[in-house]
DNA sequence: AAATATTGTGTGTATTTTACACATTAAATT
DNA sequence: AATTTAATGTGTAAAATACACACAATATTT
């Protein structure tokens, strides 16, 4: 739930308690979805949050979120935000938990489909229409309002965990990147150091990255060259999965 | 889903279409758990399953659920099902998914919180009050009612994700079981054969296995050793991640 | 006592992971 | 133009892990 579920939906929303006690039969409640919006930029994860303007949060901040509406599918939704707020259509976009704790909002019971998303920073304009919308390093991501900050957890470690076994980062990274990028990234998201030359000899094992046969530009230093992520060969090869690890 | 949600809630249900439209200002929705819950037994996984007695869906078969009602916790509702069908308390249960789709129920829309459960199939009791209420063979299931089979099919292979990184497997076994139970397990979940030494190797390197100084009793052959799971030391000492692989 | 069926164990090979150092290149500086 | 700087690009040996595989031991059944 967010600033948008707030602003947009505040009203309806201060109506549930009066309207939970009609409808109690029915057991009908209030549903939302809330983005987690991972970007990366300056060598950093970044998560975009909205200031929350409900009293009770005054000062904090929230993810972006919604009220689903009636004829809205989960997933729809979550776009309908993603496109809303940062003007970008196709994003990857993963469900990741829902929340029902029954305090969790202050207007009364409202369950929320929490959803991880990734996008490229550099390749979107955000809709910045009310000046309270930022990218926050992730380090810094601390008391949010709501239960938003176990959701942004959840979504964390969610995301931590995925790109491991998924090629979900590049959907983070400009379509040309090269490796040095490649490998900031993955420290920023897994919070660690790692071997400059294993990692490279990692992913040219694995095959999926092709040579774009260019350079970076504009680095004070030796340009690397530049690679693009090969889906198609990636869908075809991927692994079924790994053996019993725990 | 389920049968309890039909009858217990039918009626409920049926009203939705008329009362959607009065509430429709404030988004409210029908939200119901789903319990896809497995056991393990004559060494074939097996899921618990009702008879739904929808008209659309004679003779289908469907998973167990309800509504969750105003006050109540997501996990408690899925709690309540397992309680209220196979009368066990502690049991391992994982929120899996949530299915929005609006046409998946033909009654209104109704949003479910999908839920994998695993129990000991030896030790509980079923509530089979309508004589509706069986385990299912895995490799049996097919075409559900409603979008069951998908819901299914979701938290099928989420288990045999997790069984693999963690050691839920145990919670599907009697408290004191053989390696070739334990095998058989496996391979019945994720569908595949193993070789015995290198799984025994495996399980002992973890070294997580309690050797109960017992045997097995009643078997037709050279009794096994029996072991069981040593969740202290497991979660004193368990993986932290693994590393870049897909 | 023999036959049967399953438990229990070890070793060599292949693969994967890890640790680690030096030459190369382009830009910036002198 | 030569030097410095800061990063790229590459290879190899050791260690750890995964995999394939065969035979002796034990309890039950016949």
């Amino acid at each position: 739930m967010s600033i948008t579920l707030e602003r947009n939906n505040l009203n309806k929303i201060k109506t549930l308690k009066v309207i939970q006690s009609e409808v109690k039969n029915t057991n009908q409640i209030a549903l939302s979805v809330d983005c987690v919006i991972f970007g990366f930029d300056e060598n950093k994860l970044k998560v975009l949050l909205i200031r929350s303007d409900l009293k009770k949060f005054q000062s904090k901040w929230s993810l972006l979120g919604d009220l689903i509406s009636e004829n809205e599918e989960l997933d729809a939704s979550a776009y309908r935000i993603l496109k809303q707020r940062t003007g970008l259509n196709d994003v990857y976009l993963e469900q990741v938990h829902t929340f029902g704790g029954l305090s969790r909002h202050p207007a009364g019971r409202v369950v929320t489909v929490a959803y991880c998303s990734l996008i490229n920073i550099q390749h979107h304009q955000l809709n910045i229409f009310d000046n309270e919308l930022h990218w926050h390093d992730i380090d810094n991501v601390t008391d949010l309002a709501f239960d938003h900050q176990q959701i942004f957890d959840t979504c964390y470690k969610r995301l931590q965990k995925r790109i491991q076994e998924h090629p979900l980062g590049f959907n983070l990274l400009p379509k040309k990147f090269s490796l040095r990028e490649l490998q900031n990234l993955y420290e920023a998201i897994l919070d660690t150091k790692m071997d400059r030359r294993n990692f490279r000899k990692k992913f040219f094992a694995m095959d999926f990255l092709i040579d774009l046969g260019e350079i970076e530009k504009d680095v004070p230093h030796r340009p690397g060259k530049l690679y693009k992520f090969n889906y198609g060969k990636y869908e075809k090869k991927k692994k079924k999965w790994v053996g019993i690890d725990f």
